[in-house]
DNA sequence: GCCATCTTGGAACGTTCGTTTCAAGATAAT
DNA sequence: ATTATCTTGAAACGAACGTTCCAAGATGGC
């Protein structure tokens, strides 16, 4: 009855999320999208609208690809602070270092641009938000109930120390901050919610 | 000799400022810049260049106007966490209401964008988060020399995790944070750091 | 009052913006 | 093979972009 698309729609998205992750959406023109897929406008705006709602596509690509995978393995990860730990390693790694690097975050930078000035938009931030926080405070609940957690911590005010511990590393991280300060930094952190250690002869 | 300026060049740069502060500089037109300040471009052009030297002008009055008054009192507090916890408190006063709510902050936004490549903004970034883990650090030696802080938490480190989390405190409060949560996690944040108590007949 | 000098308003520059339109091309069911 | 339907490339849209230019206006030293 009717042609198809002559081209993988997944494919592209991933190209564009890519384009608008590394450039932002108010910096990356439709041109910028077309040069980079090598689709026509007509083959872009009939699959995917206009330019907002390839950014948003692309803004729940990211999420769905990149942030969500990262953030189940650390709520499936029950050893407590040492999974916190290796979350934030892997995180430094891919800001600061490979094909990534500065690039920072997407949901991030988001929150910085006027793109958040759209609901859809927002809510995917607060969603993303929220969810960053339900897998550390999973993890931080792994650590209590093993007694790595000092006296004073409790898992729900540490998990939103470190949600918010982890927007400062995408945002310094994209202006080229040291991976090895902010490794620094973040192992601190952990560390002020640590249990004091016990002898080991006790 | 000659003509003098029909304006106020330190008033206007403050009214571009919030312009740049708010929409950020890539979704600012220099029509914008016009309206708001009822100058002509050839004026605007004559006083401070282009559009990027006009932004870079803008930020810099941001950090020696807002940014830094703020720092000051940090540094210039000696009473240890209850100065660092004044400092986020004010923060996400002014972060959450009034006048600049939702604004977020101009340097952590500039973190953001594609600003943050030209090296001239890029120093001005560096040199602002040197300067808040300056004042930090200040406040959390003075917390040291009066017993505030925990036995392993020691200034340098809480004071670059702290600059961090001003980062995430700048952000999320940009699409919208609630102020009681954030107040609630830094509150937990810098009890983190704290001393546990000590008796008081002890 | 004159004049050199700077400022100002406004028009215009060429480019790029996001979006729309449409004829030509491709597809799959008949 | 025909046909209805969708896709594609290319051109074009008006609007907005950052920047430049220049005549007209304003200023202060003489």
């Amino acid at each position: 009855m009717a042609d198809v698309k002559h081209f993988d729609p997944d494919a592209t998205l991933d190209t564009v999320m890519r384009l608008f992750w590394r450039q932002g959406v108010a910096t990356t023109g439709v041109q910028d999208v077309v040069d980079a897929t090598g689709l026509s406008r007509s083959s872009l705006y009939a699959t995917f609208g206009g330019k907002q709602e390839l950014y948003r596509a692309a803004l729940e690509r990211y999420v769905r690809e990149r942030s969500r995978p990262l953030l189940g393995r650390l709520e499936e990860d029950d050893r407590g602070l040492p999974a916190v730990g290796e979350f934030f390693a892997v995180l430094i790694e891919r800001r600061c270092t490979g094909e990534f690097a500065q690039w920072g975050c997407m949901v991030s930078n988001a929150h910085a641009g006027t793109e958040n000035g759209n609901p859809a938009v927002r809510a995917v931030l607060d969603r993303q938000h929220r969810y960053l926080r339900a897998a550390l405070h999973t993890a931080l609940v792994s650590a209590q109930r093993q007694g790595q957690l000092a006296e004073g911590a409790d898992p729900d005010s540490a998990a939103d120390v470190l949600a918010l511990l982890a927007h400062g590393v995408n945002l310094r991280s994209r202006a080229g901050a040291d991976a090895r300060e902010l490794r620094a930094t973040v192992t601190a952190a952990i560390a002020a919610f640590r249990a004091p250690e016990r002898c080991s002869d006790g």
